[in-house]
DNA sequence: CCGGACTCCTGGTTGC
DNA sequence: TGCAACCAGGAGTCCG
């Protein structure tokens, strides 16, 4: 579903196409995918019809575009800031291109270069969401603005003003399984159930490892993993098992070929070659191998802590 | 702080 | 063949 790759392909396609460009109309045709603007549809209407965007930016699976001119709308700093949820495309398309069915909100842009363009909002389950926010500073780096509604969420690992130390101490202080932390958008954004499950599949982690209980090296071993896989993924395109995940072209990415435990059950460790299992977890599934991810036992009592190996 | 349950939601798949 | 039940899970909220 879309993760952070999924997310930033999304991001990097959008930017050649809208940063400069100028909201000429607007039609919602689902209201419910304005659930994350606070007010109603006209509202949302009013305020980003005349809006002129600049280059659109990301912090984990959130996505906006500032806009230039907010003042027009009797604000101080905003953004048009874009969810997609499980199902969320953003989609370039001609002006004149018919609509697609499960289109809820669609764009009329002109560019002031590349002229007329259409950028349609497209999502089956209504996850996602389209909202106008106003923009506040960052609590960590002086100067930047995040939208209000992002404000929550954690910098995510790929951000050079992510902090290690901080993510770190955070990690250990927490009482809590692994995976459900590597989830927690709070403290590490961008990952979600696949990334989670290939981050911890390469550091030989079980999911339910307590983080309290993960050495220091471990916890390195994982964050460097994470950055691998969600690295590898962006430069594949992204992860489509069907049409759900597209980019701006309408496109799929590859990287569900590189897959070597999401949804693999069954299919044999690419490692040792033992089945690798799935199991119910957070209401959803978990991917590991039995024989190489396994719950590190607590230090006894004086041990130099080692993790399975 | 923690975790579980629940909510939002629909198309594709499975099962009878 | 038809229809219903089920499944996918990002993120927020509420509750014990």
């Amino acid at each position: 579903m879309p993760e952070l790759p999924e997310v930033e392909v999304v991001r990097a396609g959008l930017e050649p196409a809208i940063t400069g460009a100028t909201v000429r109309a607007v039609q919602v045709f689902d209201e419910r995918s304005l659930r994350r603007h606070c007010g109603p549809a006209e509202d949302f209407v009013e305020r980003i019809t005349g809006a002129t965007f600049a280059a659109p930016r990301r912090r984990g699976k959130f996505l906006w575009a500032p806009l230039d001119n907010p003042s027009r709308i009797g604000m101080d700093a905003a953004a048009l800031v874009v969810h997609l949820g499980m199902s969320g495309q953003v989609l370039l398309r001609v002006p004149d291109a018919p609509i697609d069915r499960l289109a809820r909100i669609s764009l009329d842009l002109d560019h002031p270069l590349h002229g007329p363009l259409r950028v349609d909002f497209v999502d089956q389950r209504i996850f996602g969401s389209m909202a106008i926010d106003a923009l506040v500073p960052s609590d960590d780096v002086p100067g930047d603005l995040v939208p209000g509604q992002v404000s929550h969420i954690a910098r995510d690992p790929l951000d050079p003003a992510f902090s290690d130390a901080t993510f770190f101490a955070r990690l250990a202080r927490r009482n809590t399984g692994v995976k459900r932390a590597l989830l927690d958008q709070t403290l590490i954004s961008g990952i979600g159930n696949i990334y989670a499950d290939e981050a911890l599949w390469a550091s030989r982690i079980h999911y339910d490892q307590p983080t309290a209980l993960l050495s220091r090296a471990r916890a390195k071993t994982l964050l460097a993993e994470v950055r691998l896989v969600l690295r590898k993924a962006l430069a594949e395109g992204g992860t489509s098992f069907d049409a759900q995940y597209l980019n701006v072209n309408g496109e799929s990415g590859y990287f569900s070929h590189s897959l070597n435990a999401y949804g693999q059950q069954g299919l044999p460790c690419p490692r040792c070659g033992r089945p690798i299992v799935r199991e119910q977890f957070m209401n959803r599934g978990s991917h590991f191998c039995p024989r190489c991810q396994r719950v590190a036992p607590a230090p006894a009592t004086a041990g130099a802590g080692g993790g399975a190996a």
